[in-house]
DNA sequence: TCGATTAAGTTTCCTAGTCAACAACATTGA
DNA sequence: TCAATGTTGTTGACTAGGAAACTTAATCGA
């Protein structure tokens, strides 16, 4: 027999309630800026190696081809991110960050810090390595498994 | 000056991550019950403590009403929750499992069982107790400072 | 060299949420 | 007792993303 107390301990279970928590509490604080948080993960996984192709930002950020093709697009249209045709394929581009869009780069960065001290910033620094270290290793360990999205 | 490697050094980024992750694949697997996550999220929530009124499920699910309200009518669609009006106030109502939905609790259970054993499995005993702890303390913190959503 | 297949993005349709306006009812206080 | 205010839940407009069909271009193989 399954137990009621069996079912709240699922890892996934919380694991999606504090990460819902987070991102729901960043989401208020970046809106300040006019910017998304996948806005913000887009700019951010742009930042850490431009220019990039629409196809590779899909599969690092987990999101399908359709929905990074309409947040880049409105990405463009804040005039946050721009695009280069490619000539050797004339199907491809590849998204860069404006002047405007690195401006925001560090002010997002820092309201992100101020998130994750808000958050994190009860647990011990032993714990907090500790989770930081599990993440990853979860991480590492799903890009291995990752079934393409789409 | 904000170096890109800083950038990805937010452990809210790598929980949204993993946690997506884990949700993308729980989905995957309830969907051969013909269940949403939130579904089981709502099912879970109301094996719990039933009968409970929408209003308290939606401040326990982080969710809002009106998608409370839509969630419950589906699962009531389905035949999986009933719905008992209340005698003492006239709008309010109360939500429980049926029969049907009772029963479909241990096997959606035993799938969260094996997301977890496919995701959280690859960390030591201590390492996977670590997280759940870790994970404990951030949603009690939450609770504290849940700002009700709506 | 040209048809078939594959690849890159876009678009359309659908689902599931939020938000805000709302209706119905309850409560409270003069 | 009844008007003002608060509460419960629903609804409609809107938004973001997924799935799959589609367009266009590249590549591959006889």
């Amino acid at each position: 027999m399954t137990s009621a107390s069996e079912l709240t301990d699922h890892t996934g279970y919380w694991m999606r309630m504090v990460s819902n928590a987070v991102s729901h509490e960043f989401a208020r604080k970046v809106s300040g800026e006019d910017v998304t948080v996948a806005e913000w993960s887009f700019m951010r996984a742009l930042y850490d190696c431009e220019p990039t192709p629409p196809s590779v930002l899909a599969e690092r950020m987990g999101m399908t081809k359709g929905a990074i093709s309409k947040l880049g697009e409105r990405l463009v249209a804040k005039g946050l991110v721009e695009r280069a045709e490619s000539q050797q394929d004339k199907r491809a581009h590849s998204l860069s960050l404006t002047t405007a869009g690195r401006a925001k780069i560090p002010i997002l960065a820092a309201l992100a810090d101020a998130n994750d001290a808000e958050f994190f910033g009860v647990l011990t620094k032993e714990e907090h390595e500790m989770l930081d270290r599990i993440l990853r290793i979860l991480a590492e360990r799903r890009e291995l498994k990752a079934t393409p999205v789409d």
